[in-house]
RNA sequence: GCGCCAGUAGCUCAGUGGAUAGAGCGCUACCCUGCGGAGGUAGAGGUCAGAGGUUCGAAUCCUCUCUGGCGUACCA
């Protein structure tokens, strides 16, 4: 639509009727009201300035250019300078049936050109089991994977286990003395340590399933192999609680592999940093000089004691991203917390692999739950716990995401536990997959009483509220690249709702006429096809928001 | 102290520098009794935290102030 434009553009410039100027970039918006079509372009505008001319003059000179075609109605010119554009009926009609060809892969695009993006998210350290929080994390990951794989990248979602340094430490000391408890030992567990239930369920299962074998003296240290166990276990637990609240992953990445093998990342990326001149010892520590990287300060990432620090595994752990596995694009996904350590990874990466640029570290702002009126903090350590797969038990997967979704990564929200257990219309993912059963028993129901949608032909479809439920649908394209670039996953549940609306009107609109013809199954067998066509499309493009949330399209409800 | 993120309707929140600032819930009045009512239409409700600035045009960009959250470790 924009090449459109600007092809208009130049060639008023070349028919004389406006100066010869450069052109700014032509944006194209959609209006909020309908009349002012479907689309419009404020750049006569833009150019009024440049071209020594009223808007409206450059306006009518761009759309004398801007011939009705296939794809648009002739162009109106709207004060203060306005060229409003209106999609031709017989192309938005014909829309329909290219949406149903499409099927998965409609409103798919190419602006990820194959290159291959990784999405990191999650990642919770495996020392306890995944929060409300994480869940956010979990849902906005997912839901990004999956639209910069429809706008076409090749995607590849990962977690990475933190099963190095301190807190896999006090984890593995903790559970060993919930270990010894269940042999009657009287052995606390460390001060720092995590004193949730599930750490004594842990210990069971670890009793269970290895007996005594890992009992030496209590003052000893954990077994290595006891660390490791009671790891796995619980990213096992934490890999069931995603797939129960419906993401999968295609890697999960261990941070100790970062140390381990015969040219370890670790050893790779500190030598790479250490020829370019990055790194200083100083304290008896080595440090990231990364005050003459623009940062405010050094950082450590190798303590005094010989131990690599967090932000040691993170630059070889995108290190590895990068320059071993060259992805073209990296998004972590991570809580707001951590927001004190993006700028320095991604002068660390730039250093590292020349990729600070093609780092993208998304926040989220933490969650605060509430029930009823009450505040419920989230804490891993003591106080009250409100795990994801209690939530998701409480209110489904379905609606745990959606929720999530629809709000801005960037914006702290408010999750009420008593409002979401609500089965009822106050909770919008109802609304849209009540959408999607509806259109799914009309089908049905066609297709028991013979209706053959193959043979509909969509000129037939002119009512406004048809008309105006397909101009939705192609709205989609536009959705899911802004989602690609912005990675604003909360555009695709706003529009699920309008979708889901439209096609509420569209189907309302029959009945409020009260006439038996206007319904889309009637005696009329060419009418009725060309709706059923309507539907179908309806129920793919609804179908493939919900996909792209990682939702249930359901048949029937 | 310094830095990051927010502040929009009673509540929870959308809003790519454009036209009369929107949605859901709640409230009010209607429509429809259905191919699935978990529906539709309309109304009331706003100092877009505040003050300056840039621009033809600012909720949106810049500066300052106020309020809230977070960060500022040889924790992760």
């Amino acid at each position: 639509m924009g090449a459109l434009v600007e092809k208009a553009t130049q060639a008023a410039i070349k028919a004389g009727s406006l100066p010869d100027i450069a052109l700014p970039e032509v944006l194209i918006e959609r209006p909020r009201d309908a009349a002012h079509g479907d689309y419009a372009s404020s750049l006569p505008l833009r150019l009024a300035r440049s071209a020594m001319m009223p808007p409206l003059a450059i306006a009518e000179a761009i759309s004398e250019q801007l011939k009705a075609g296939e794809i648009i109605d002739t162009p109106e010119i709207a004060p203060p300078g306005f060229i409003n554009l209106r999609l031709a009926e017989s192309f938005v009609q014909s829309e329909i049936n290219r949406i149903i060809e499409q099927g998965p892969e409609f409103a798919n695009c190419n602006l990820g050109r194959g290159q291959r993006a990784q999405i990191e998210f999650v990642s919770a350290n495996p020392t306890g089991p995944l929060h409300v929080g994480n869940g956010r994390g979990a849902a906005i990951g997912d839901t990004l994977a999956a639209s910069l794989a429809a706008a076409g990248y090749q995607v590849e979602r990962e977690y990475y286990v933190n099963d190095a340094g301190t807190q896999a430490d006090v984890f593995a000391e903790t559970l060993y003395a919930r270990y010894q408890q269940q042999f009657d030992r009287d052995v606390p567990i460390p001060d720092n340590g995590y004193p949730g239930e599930y750490m004594v369920e842990l210990a069971m299962a670890l009793r269970q399933q290895e007996a005594d074998r890992f009992l030496a003296a209590p003052t000893d240290p954990p077994a290595p192999e006891l660390r490791e166990i009671g790891i796995e276990l619980m990213i096992n637990e934490i890999r069931s609680t995603l797939t129960n609240f419906g993401t999968q992953y295609d890697r999960w990445y261990s941070e100790r592999s970062l140390y381990q093998g015969d040219n370890p990342a670790y050893d790779e990326a500190l030598s790479g940093l250490r020829s370019n001149g990055h790194l200083a010892e100083r304290e008896g520590a080595l440090w990231l000089t990364s005050s003459n990287l623009g940062e405010d300060k050094d950082n450590v990432v190798v303590r005094s004691d010989g131990r690599p620090t967090y932000f040691a595994s993170d630059i070889a752990y995108h290190y590895d991203k990068f320059q071993r596995r060259g992805f073209d694009l990296v998004i972590d996904v991570w809580g707001a917390d951590h927001h004190g350590h993006v700028s320095r990874l991604k002068v660390a990466t730039e250093a590292v692999a020349g990729k600070g640029e093609a780092l993208h570290v998304l926040l989220y702002q933490l969650v605060t739950l509430k029930r009823g009126e009450e505040i419920v903090r989230l804490s891993k350590r003591g106080g009250e716990i409100i795990t994801l797969d209690e939530l998701v038990e409480e209110v489904g997967p379905d609606a745990a995401r959606f929720f999530f979704l629809l709000r801005a990564p960037n914006s702290q929200m408010e999750f009420d536990l008593d409002l979401a257990v609500k089965r009822s219309n106050e909770n919008p993912v109802y609304y849209i997959q009540y959408a999607h059963a509806r259109l799914a028993s009309i089908l049905e129901r066609a297709a028991r009483e013979g209706h053959i949608p193959e043979e509909g032909d969509v000129a037939l479809l002119k009512a406004p509220h048809e008309l105006a439920l397909v101009r939705e649908m192609l709205r989609l394209s536009e959705v899911i690249e802004l989602v690609a670039t912005t990675y604003e996953p909360q555009h695709l549940a706003h529009y699920g709702i309008e979708l889901a609306t439209s096609f509420h009107a569209f189907n309302d609109a029959f009945r409020q006429q009260g006439d038996p013809n206007l319904k889309v199954l009637t005696d009329n067998t060419a009418l009725t096809a060309a709706r059923l066509r309507l539907v179908l499309a309806a129920k793919t493009a609804l179908g493939r928001v919900l996909d792209l949330m990682g939702m249930n399209a359901p048949e029937s409800m």
